[in-house]
DNA sequence: CTACGACTGTGATTCTATTCACAGTAGCTG
DNA sequence: CAGCTACTGTGAATAGAATCACAGTCGTAG
């Protein structure tokens, strides 16, 4: 950033800069920067420098400025970050400033568990609305919301305005449900169903298989538990077989 | 890999690399393959070439590739990988052949909806035991699993022999949990509660905050919406504060 | 008013991950 | 049985992310 105009940056300055990509995981930090900004703001504190920052998030201070540097300048030199603005900032830039509408999909267990909770609405997310195929949950209403058969989702997601959706259906059918669903104005979706879809252009898809990371922790287990990791392979005989 | 014993590579081989580093992204990216592999075997497939699996689950050939050389060789030439062999030695890789014993922390909505899920069992895992500090659930079964106190992890945790553990309890005391439960031989911790802990080493530790996956996707859909991302700061007034 | 210490934003650098591209080889064909 | 095709595994090249390190700035203290 240009030395001048220090004090007077207007926001037309970082529109300018649009061109900067900024990385998943840059976005991913930032979510939980925001998480420790709102911790602090309750507990009083109003600035805060990126060194103690970066101590409370556990990353390197340069990191977390390069993180903030994506979005252009916001820090205050020898008074650190303000910390309420900042929360603010990070809300704007996800786009969480303003409560969203969020659409479920399957009011099985795990939605029912995502119904109730209440730790979205402090996110900026509301679910406010269901789907099902199931004749016993259509038109039931579970924890405030109201739940409709997929059938109609077109109409009723644009009645809600909704634009993020949440998938925790069964496996079948999946990818005709997110093309529809897609179709209907939804630019983003979360997917709690292990099953491999592709979301058509311009709609965001983001997978979260609780199995898999389950997974991960096990192999991450194995390999540091015994020492020089044995997890090798068995090649096994060549296997004559058919081509694929 | 030199290019003799192609047939007759032998576990040995391996065992002698264990220095080489594998990310954990190619950990995850393995968790893929192999559920990919596991419905082509379902499917009667037998064998598969780098180029038609990579399509399928959606990386570039030479990934895939280089994700499974980090474990050694296992592909025959021409003749691609063997479905079966690949699935079976992913799982051994990742530790998850044989079923593991794992412990949930927290009968609430969302653990119940993970104790009656039954997509772990297919994966390798098996919710053993669960915990929880409330009286109403301690000593009651939920789909077929045992609650305990939270007072007796210790000893339950030793009998049923977990090395994995599902924290879906509540914020508060939560870090004295996590010491609690990795000094009683637990490896792993999949923690569900949106709260920043740390494990002592030896312990690995993954976060799953799904409103933080919201965040980013809410991220992604404003910014590509939005043409040149208006994802802008309000740098402010320089707000005149105390220091931190 | 000047000199100092400390912090941010960022160019340069290092480190890591991905992709390219090819040597070497197995199977297949005629 | 020789020649051809197409594949894997991997060194080399590229792209991308994290870190280092410092110039420039601000507040403060004397
Ligand atoms: N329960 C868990 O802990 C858990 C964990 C990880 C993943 N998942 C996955 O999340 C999904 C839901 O899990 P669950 O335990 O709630 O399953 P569930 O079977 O209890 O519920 C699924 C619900 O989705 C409904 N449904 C089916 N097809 C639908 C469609 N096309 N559109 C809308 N609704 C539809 C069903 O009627 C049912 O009510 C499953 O795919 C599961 O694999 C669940
Ligand atoms: N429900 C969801 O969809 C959802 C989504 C994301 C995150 N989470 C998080 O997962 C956790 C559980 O969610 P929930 O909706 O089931 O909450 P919940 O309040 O319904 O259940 C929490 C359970 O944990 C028990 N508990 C409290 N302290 C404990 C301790 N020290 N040891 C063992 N058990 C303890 C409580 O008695 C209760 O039964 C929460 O921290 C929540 O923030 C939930």
């Amino acid at each position: 950033m240009s030395t001048s105009e220090q004090t007077g940056t207007d926001a037309t300055t970082q529109q300018k800069r649009p061109a900067k990509r900024v990385s998943l995981q840059t976005v991913e930090r930032l979510s939980v920067y925001r998480k420790v900004l709102e911790e602090l703001d309750r507990d009083g504190v109003e600035n805060i420098h990126s060194h103690d920052l970066a101590g409370l998030v556990g990353v390197t201070p340069a990191q977390l400025r390069r993180d903030l540097a994506s979005f252009g300048t916001f820090g205050n030199i020898s008074r650190g970050y303000n910390v309420y603005q900042m929360s603010r900032t990070i809300s704007r830039i996800m786009g969480t400033d303003e409560t969203q509408s969020v659409a479920l999909f399957g009011v099985g267990d795990l939605g029912r568990a995502l119904l109730s909770y209440r730790g979205f609405e402090e996110r900026g997310f509301h679910i406010a609305v269901a789907f099902d195929v199931d004749g016993e949950k259509v038109g039931r209403v579970f924890a405030g919301r109201r739940c409709y058969h997929v059938d109609h989702l077109e109409t009723v997601l644009r009645e809600f305005d909704v634009r993020m959706a949440i998938l925790a259906s069964r496996p079948e059918g999946l990818q005709a449900l997110v093309d529809r669903v897609c179709g209907s104005g939804v630019q983003a979706i979360l997917n709690f169903v292990p099953k491999r879809v592709s979301a058509p252009g311009g709609c965001h898809l983001e997978e979260t298989d609780i199995a898999s990371k389950l997974e991960m922790l096990s192999f991450l287990a194995h390999t540091d538990a015994t020492a020089a990791h044995t997890a090798s392979l068995e090649p096994g005989e060549p296997a004559e077989g058919m081509t694929a």
